[in-house]
DNA sequence: ATTTATAATTATTCATTCAAAAATAGACGC
DNA sequence: GCGTCTATTTTTGAATGAATAATTATAAAT
């Protein structure tokens, strides 16, 4: 039990955060992990229970993740984890396109040298990670997420970045959820070559349409 | 005291709300109208006792608002009214632009015939609205917030659907709330008939670029 | 046998109570 | 006179308790 106490009570973190913080965080591994499938209804006595808490900042938690999007509510009812169907996994991924493209073209119209430099050096980490032989594809995805979130960071524009974020929640609620389809390593990298030619050209719309391109060749297909 | 008593309880509303639900509500509508200023903070005792309710529906409607960005959380501290930066405005009004654009481009490549009928006769009423002599400006942006609001719904897609309205909520945080600067009918009205028609032609990168142009001149100067 | 109505149980919603942390004010020392 | 430390007060955070609505189960009637 309480596998809060050991976590926030031992109070080491520099920002101590709200106990319904870490809940939310809590509830959001267990959906991710389909502990909480899409569907279900979330018992609160049972998960205040286990947490060792009560329903108080339980009920919080659930409220900030209604608003992401990851629950549903339904008053005199309670929650449940979100049903996403394939519809909405297709409208999601459509705007997260929207979103990165468009952040992408302002880095290129107004990022420092030193910021567009930064990529670079993320993206060399990208060719050597995607080297035939190593094939080390987790390494791959895991670079890539880096790159998206620092060019997110210096689009500079955190209502967006808030938003991207929610909408990667709501995409980790499908069972395929990686943002690129297995086995497409290579292309995801030649298009990470046509992203990044055009970035350094500071072609803002050359860079925005490479960038969707990127993304249209990126959803897996859905259940 | 309790404004509340007279609206939820009487019961009268066909889905009965639940009470942060409403509390959310009317702190939004107090937000809007400034008598809750953007940086103060909010007297969670002060408000429960106004509203004649305890203080734990009170806390679930500000982790509602928090979610939507209207207030701010600091732990230990409580909840301020979110303060918009200009940069900020201009963050989220560029996003809106993004947003409201592609939705036009997706209504222009998907729209039913209807559904495009629908949007002449809105465009129709802002033609009548606009007429030199009654100079409604207010029956104007009525209307063109009818035209936006069902071209959203059209567009079908209820996840940027929730990012528009919460933007236009942050908007709103603004005293230059209104979406389209005033004495600037005639300019707008172009602007709507030059869509129109891009629309008609069902001819989706025009019609994106149209929207974008009439976003461009849209924002007022911020303070 | 199926359907409807009623009763009982369960779960959510809201209020109240308790605990803890931060702000404020006052006193003491420098 | 200014700053700092401590005590008090105020306010937030969390737990518990009470009430209400919904679901399920049971029984009766058609």
């Amino acid at each position: 039990m309480s596998a809060l106490m050991s976590e926030s009570r031992s109070g080491l973190s520099l920002s101590p955060r709200a106990l319904y913080v870490e809940v939310a965080e809590l509830l959001r591994q267990r959906i991710f992990q389909r502990e909480l499938e899409p569907g279900s209804w979330i018992d609160e006595l049972k998960i205040a229970e286990e947490y060792g808490i009560s329903r108080t900042p339980l009920r919080e938690a659930l409220k900030v993740l209604a608003a992401e999007g990851l629950v549903t509510m339904k008053v005199r009812r309670g929650a449940y984890v979100t049903e996403v169907s394939s519809q909405d996994l297709s409208d999601v991924y459509h705007l997260l396109s929207l979103l990165e493209s468009d952040a992408a073209g302002v880095v290129a119209a107004r990022a420092t040298d030193a910021e567009l430099n930064e990529l670079m050096q993320l993206h060399a980490e990208l060719e050597k990670a995607a080297q035939p032989g190593m094939a080390n594809t987790d390494a791959f995805f895991a670079v890539n997420e880096r790159f998206h979130m620092r060019l997110l960071e210096i689009a500079n524009n955190r209502w967006r970045d808030q938003m991207v974020a929610d909408l990667r929640k709501v995409m980790k609620l499908n069972r395929h959820n990686s943002l690129l389809k297995t086995g497409r390593i290579q292309e995801s990298l030649q298009e990470h070559r046509a992203l990044m030619a055009a970035l350094t050209a500071r072609d803002a719309e050359a860079t925005v349409a490479r960038m969707r391109a990127h993304f249209a060749n990126g959803l897996e297909a859905a259940a």
